[in-house]
DNA sequence: CGTCATTACGAACACTGTTCGATACGGAGC
DNA sequence: GCTCCGTATCGAACAGTGTTCGTAATGACG
């Protein structure tokens, strides 16, 4: 891995007037509360339990981050950069786009609900800055206007947050590791649809299997195919 | 300790004279909630603060409600009720359709960041039963595969309330009353858009007002219509 | 050596959701 | 009239939470 605290770049704004001190703190800091998300979730993270890893109290923590808020953005930023870069010699900008979807997906979902921190996140961080600087690039140099690209960007990253955090939690809500509490889980869900008034709800009650079938990963690649085309539609020729 | 019958402390102290007793019942603690989420959001409802309002302390409310999980619920449903139906006589799904997510999302606007509250929801309640149905309905009618509808449908609800919940964060960074720190939010990402070294990122900095305007109701209005498109042109005739 | 900013951290504050146990009350049965 | 019972009420407390304060230790610089 190469350095990790490379400082070419501009610290993003939040960073803005904290400074760069060489500690085992930070860093350490917020690669323990990743790690404590992807062991037992956001909900898990606390000032204490943290501290604790550190045999220390909650106050130690505030020397190297301002927030609680702060340290999970930072937990964030460091999941962010286990991303694939986009590959720079990529002509085909809708593979490349669905792939780089796909990637992130598979990322949010590795890291349990990682995914609720993703909504109003500004692009920071070098990877997902080149990323976007790759993907835009792409986009606009297809023909797609430039709005409709930076746009098409913002809503790409909203949809692949919020799937994924809805997948995690219809994942809670069962638990995922037993296959019969979920097919009691989705088979309530079903007889509910199913036992409506088929006079009032026929198309519901006639769809039942459409309503529940592939609620996860399919349903997910099915919207990302449709959105994509639907950025291509916007190329004038 | 005994001490309770230790002197004759005969005032009862909430049943002195009066009986200032409110109906909490279910549906009042609810509103309540609700009231509390539109004044001051979501997380200045706790149980006590709830409580308060009539007068007693937390563990009454457990008495008609089984969690705070199921008080919010409870309170969302409440706002979903106020969605205006989908008209039965309707034809045009895809006018239809853009109506009723312009109506779910204004509404979710109308109630602060109740849209944190959308995800992982089942439709529930008449009034989405029906709305559901409806639009299901016209779109099969209309020669949507069934599949693609549920898709459609379920994705829709998706992007509706995270961009509604999203539009919540950002107005929340900065206060939306104050136009001149909200300036000063924007404009700090602006600059550091605009600050990375254009060598590496051509497309950001080129286009850093594309991907800053019309950042709230015009973009979502975009994505709506991509979205409606894309859902049309699955139709085979 | 002293100076001084940075880091560490015990203690405390003001909260949170939830549970327990003891009351009070409205009706049903006698 | 009366007891009896299930429900409603709610004070008190428990185990947490994020954060701040004051103080002690640390380490670089002159």
């Amino acid at each position: 891995m190469t350095g990790s605290s490379a400082g070419d770049l501009p610290p993003p704004p939040y960073r803005a007037g904290e400074k760069p001190r060489r500690s085992l703190g930070r860093e350490a800091i917020a690669r323990e509360a990743l790690r404590i998300i992807d062991a037992e979730g956001i909900d898990a993270v606390s000032m204490r339990r943290v501290a604790a890893a550190f045999d220390t109290g909650p106050a130690s923590l505030y020397a190297h981050v301002k927030n609680k808020e702060a340290l999970l953005r930072l937990a964030f930023d460091l999941a962010l950069e286990e991303l694939e870069p986009v590959p720079v010699a990529a002509d085909d900008w809708q593979a490349v786009m669905l792939r780089w979807s796909l990637g992130v997906h598979e990322m949010l979902q590795r890291h349990n609900d990682i995914a609720k921190l993703t909504f109003a996140h500004i692009p920071s961080g070098e990877a997902m800055l080149e990323s976007t600087e790759r993907v835009l690039g792409l986009m606009i140099g297809a023909g797609v206007p430039p709005q409709v690209a930076a746009w098409s960007l913002d809503i790409l990253s909203l949809y692949i947050g919020a799937d994924a955090y809805e997948g995690w939690l219809f994942g809670q809500q069962f638990g995922t590791d037993d296959p019969v509490e979920a097919e009691a889980f989705f088979g309530g869900i079903k007889d509910y649809f199913a036992s409506l008034p088929a006079d009032r709800f026929p198309y519901i009650v006639g769809n039942v299997a459409a309503l529940m079938e592939g609620g996860g990963e399919e349903r997910f690649r099915f919207g990302l195919d449709m959105f994509i085309a639907g950025i291509a539609s916007t190329i004038t020729r």
